[in-house]
DNA sequence: AATTTTTGGTTCATTATTTGAACCTACGTA
DNA sequence: TACGTAGGTTCAAATAATGAACCAAAAATT
């Protein structure tokens, strides 16, 4: 691994609920001896990839970030297109539906839309990230992944975020290989009781999954005739937002029919 | 320079103007050598900072720029803050404001507020590009940098945006010394002819200027009595969000007495 | 259609930077 | 006061970065 690779992947230990990191810590999450991350450190520090505490001197991410991300977002307006989507589907759905991208072999939701059908909702946040064993997101970008992804993937512990999350990774192999089929995942209690989702796969120029549309709803709202309009509502949306971002959907999908 | 900031810098080459990078050209930018930015751009690419285009092959800000900068914008919201304080003096003066930080020895809007009392306004982007002698922003951080700073600035050839421009680095060194001294910088007609601008400075926990607030109105619109409502609009708003970001506001600015 | 130029990308011996065990200093705690 | 732990530093040894020359392929030019 060269340093600049070292350097960045300091970055992935930082999440929503770990915004600062101490030198020490750092050392102990990373296993790098600790004047390289200190170094390493310094190096993001000059930059504003990261910045230090005043209090305590702990590192968190810098404000380079926030101005780097809009440059990107001027660049290549996934947020912005992807949000007039997946606005759509929600209307349609009266659910609500996010964006979710594959970063560092961890799943982000980058974008997302409320609908205004129903009192209730799924709430939604920006960067969240999204585990793959129990979220409809998660399981079908694995259902479209390498064996080695996968198997990197489900022999980590599984966290049973519910008394419904499937934690016995041969059964959830077994629920890939039909997910993959329909480019459809379900997940039905799996992260938090009430919520019931469905989502398709996004891929990337070279047809490799990069991540997944979804829609979230209540689990009392999601019958049979609403999973039908969903999944249409999904499948449309995959393929337009692939198109979107220059990826390309798998051929066979068109040849596929759905009617099951 | 360490390899990590080698890479790193390569960054700031990417702007609005100059969203795509081949190999090439980045190679005549950076000065670096083609099979170290070659080595650089890959180890950037493997972690989605930068991505590649599937025709041209050339380089482009990636993918984990928003995640990560949503993650910051979490863990640290200023732009959440800084929305707030500045739609409350954009409210109070009726004219457009922003808050721009510095990165890498440029200025960067980072939010930005409208009024709706008037029918025309200054209009702003996030994350757009600010200059040093033309702008208000510009000015009054230049007049609270390091003489090192401020000559690397304005020895570069300044660019005369209009009519108006002051270019003349001598005269623009002596108007610093007063916006220094009143925490305020003023540019009328300066990067475009009919934006009258004020800004008051924004510090860091060192007490080092690191962006400015501004206000930035129609040149009609700024008379003698708005102008003093917008300054001391502005020297609240800079102390305000100069806190909120963890900064310190120099000691002297709280016993000065403004009614100039 | 043939040729030249320019592009992105690679190779590998030389060179310079990164690395890490041990060390330092400051602070909080028992 | 003694102890543990924090962030940070040192410097010889180890390793990774470097750059001139080189490819292959795509554009541009003839």
């Amino acid at each position: 691994m060269g340093t600049v690779s070292k350097a960045l992947s300091l970055l992935t230990y930082f999440s929503r609920s770990r915004t600062e990191i101490g030198l020490t810590e750092m050392v102990k999450l990373s296993g790098i001896n600790k004047a390289t991350v200190h170094r390493l450190l310094s190096e993001l520090l000059q930059h504003g990839i990261i910045e230090q505490t005043a209090e305590k001197r702990h590192y968190r991410l810098g404000p380079a970030l926030p101005i780097l991300g809009s440059l990107r977002e001027a660049a290549v307006p996934i947020r912005e297109i992807s949000k007039k989507v997946l606005q759509l589907i929600s209307d349609l759905t009266g659910e609500t539906s996010h964006l979710s991208l594959l970063r560092n072999e961890l799943l982000h939701v980058v974008s997302f839309a409320y609908s205004s059908r129903h009192g209730t909702r799924v709430t939604m946040e920006d960067g969240t990230q999204i585990t793959f064993h129990s979220t409809s997101s998660g399981l079908v970008v694995l259902s479209f992944s390498s064996q080695d992804f996968l198997k990197k993937m489900l022999s980590k512990p599984l966290q049973k975020h519910t008394s419904l999350t499937e934690i016995n990774s041969k059964k959830i192999e077994k629920k890939l290989l039909s997910f993959r089929k329909n480019y459809l995942a379900e997940s039905i209690s799996g992260f938090e009781l009430d919520v019931h989702s469905l989502a398709c796969p996004i891929f990337d120029s070279s047809r490799r999954c990069i991540g997944a549309v979804a829609i979230a709803a209540p689990v009392s709202r999601m019958d049979t005739s609403s999973i039908k309009v969903t999944t249409s509502a999904l499948r449309k949306a995959a393929v337009e937002l692939t198109n979107s971002i220059g990826g390309v959907f798998p051929e066979d999908f068109k040849n596929l029919n759905f009617n099951e």
